[in-house]
DNA sequence: CTTGTTGTACTAAGTGATTAATACAATCGT
DNA sequence: ACGATTGTATTAATCACTTAGTACAACAAG
């Protein structure tokens, strides 16, 4: 389990994208218990708060819920995680092509460089 | 002029990343003069210092040369610029199909929603 | 030559992120 | 009942980013 803190952003805001992408690939299933807190800051090297912060971002997301002492579970609402799956994925592809855009890339050249990048 | 400052990245290179984009459009030509340092902060509404850096950064990368009292002008070749340009292309793209393949998207799903996301 | 503009440098202060080191209450397993 | 684990909270310290204010040397234009 790899964890690439490499942004210039704060690391509970990448912690948090990283544990969500294992919820949305299925890594965690829904209604499956998550490490602890603990746990989970000792395998990525970071401090406990910077965790715990990551996880309150998750519960509020709505893709995890805690129980007080129980530790923390994935939600089991197929339906909250399939929306965030979704929404994730338009938001990179509408990312990746608002930059083509702007660097005044036509449709054509567009579609030859996802086409030429995708065999790799 | 806009100057979008969204993200909790820092301000300086976000400035970078943005005065690069009209550098690769052609809005800030080959060879042509930059604003002065002074200026572009006011324009940005950001500390003098903190543009500063962001241009120290344009220079770094070869997209702009400074003289030491004429100003700062955008570099006369076109290679740096079309190869920066290439170059940005392809990470957005790498990194929206990277995104993709992490989701669990086959290829036919990708397609669809690429060529969904197009129409907007 | 004088004046203004330029890039650059420097210090000080404030803010947010992160780490560190604890501590506590609730619950689970034994 | 008891100990271990869990989430959570608190406080302080450190560090990078940002702002603010100022200053200086080099060059252009008048």
């Amino acid at each position: 389990m790899e964890w690439k803190l490499t942004d210039s952003r704060p690391i509970w805001q990448q912690l948090t994208e990283q544990i969500t992408l294992r919820i949305l690939k299925g890594e965690y299933p829904p209604g499956g218990r998550l490490p602890a807190v603990r746990d989970l800051a000792v395998q990525a090297g970071v401090n406990p708060n910077t965790m715990q912060r990551a996880m309150a971002q998750l519960e509020q997301d709505g893709l995890a819920v805690g129980s007080r002492t129980a530790g923390r579970a994935v939600t089991e609402d197929t339906a909250v995680i399939q929306a965030a799956r979704r929404k994730r994925a338009r938001e990179a592809v509408a990312q990746c092509l608002q930059i083509l855009a702007d660097l005044g890339y036509t449709r054509e050249e567009a579609v030859a460089l996802l086409k030429e990048e995708w065999e790799k």
